[in-house]
DNA sequence: ACGAAGGCATAACACTTGTTACGGAACAGG
DNA sequence: CCTGTTCCGTAACAAGTGTTATGCCTTCGT
């Protein structure tokens, strides 16, 4: 048998949370299995009966963090169409609270890894193209509706603007935190705001 | 004397590229002290004669990246005002080419291990704001000069605009690299402009 | 030409890393 | 109560880390 049968899913959940967490916090560096162990409450022994070695680890914390984003993304835009679906995609994933900057963060710690060279690749690599690229089918066909109901003008280029919309939040993930706590978590909701308004008024709208 | 003078300080800085390079390839993880003096082709008591210790390597890494990002940036804007200003410091953030994308993949290097605990707080903290902070007060001054001259709406506020191109531009950094590999890239251009051309697009402009 | 000194590579150091091996505790069936 | 099995904590391991120390080799001054 490649691998010994999992007892207790919970045990493992929580190691991977603790996992997420401690990457979060000090990066994948700082993110030791002995660290891990101590923040979820257990033995390093422990840990390694659940994975068989630490890439897996770091494998189940990027898809933890992708499925917590997925499953509020879901949540808040499944019974939206159009703007509205936009509005609601990128609220959820603004860096507004702890766990949202949790999830970027920890995007970011594997990013800065991803793309080594070809010999050495991650499959980190592929699970952060997977988590964007999803976030950006989302948003296109979320503005594919909104074109379709006359909410933005017609000339827009889908991909281009789901594209946009995306690397906005990210910017926003990755510049809130630096420099005075918080400040620009603030400011994150009327930069949003500013830019569907600027999507709306694409429209050489005819002056009423 | 609390550190040795300098003899050669052009090795150095070969030293600091090697570093930059190493963690823009292999993040700070795989930055160790063997593989950048392998890289920079001395060895590794050369680069500790070089720097007290590894944190200070570090500490000028950042510099570098924030020197060589600031000095392409008011190359590309220091003779422009107003729009043509904003253009030029965003088109010369963008990762468009190698060097460019380094510096985004080093920045958020960094990132990924800043915030933490405030007890053990590095010096790489302030590098990341200082960098970005810097940069939302040349966009914030060009918009204001924008603002003077007609170019965009008097209801702007400058300062947030600012914040949300540097947004922009960072999340372009990010998600340049994941996926097929600069894909993403060749749009870069496409949504700067649309961006650019959506702050133009704000006034009420009497249609000439 | 000779001595002194400084700059650098080599190799060792102590420590931390991921991983493994071992032994005992907890629990089941008889 | 005993026995066998499962599960997990402890401690050990080899490899790799940052850092330090030793000694050679160049280089300069006289």
């Amino acid at each position: 048998m490649a691998q010994r049968r999992i007892r207790d899913p919970e045990a493992r959940e929580r190691i991977v949370t603790a996992a997420r967490e401690e990457v979060g916090a000090r990066g994948l560096r700082g993110a030791t299995v002995r660290a891990i162990a101590n923040r979820a409450g257990v033995s390093t022994g422990f840990v390694m009966h659940y994975f068989p070695d630490k890439p897996s680890l770091y494998r189940s914390v990027l898809e933890q963090n992708n499925r917590l984003a997925d499953a509020r993304v879901r949540a808040a835009s499944d019974d939206q169409r159009g703007n509205a679906a936009i509005s609601a995609v990128v609220r959820a994933l603004l860096p507004v609270d702890e766990e949202r900057r949790l999830e970027w963060r920890v995007w970011s710690a594997f990013w800065a890894e991803a793309g080594k060279p070809s010999d050495e690749r991650d499959a980190g690599d592929d699970g952060l193209a997977a988590a964007f690229t999803g976030l950006v089918e989302r948003l296109r066909s979320a503005l594919e509706e909104a074109e379709a109901d006359g909410e933005v003008t017609e000339g827009i280029d889908p991909r281009l603007e789901a594209e946009r919309i995306v690397a906005m939040a990210a910017g926003l993930g990755l510049l809130a935190g630096v420099g005075p706590s918080g400040r620009l978590s603030a400011r994150a909701e009327q930069m949003v705001d500013a830019h569907l308004a600027d999507l709306g008024r694409r429209a050489p709208q005819p002056a009423t």
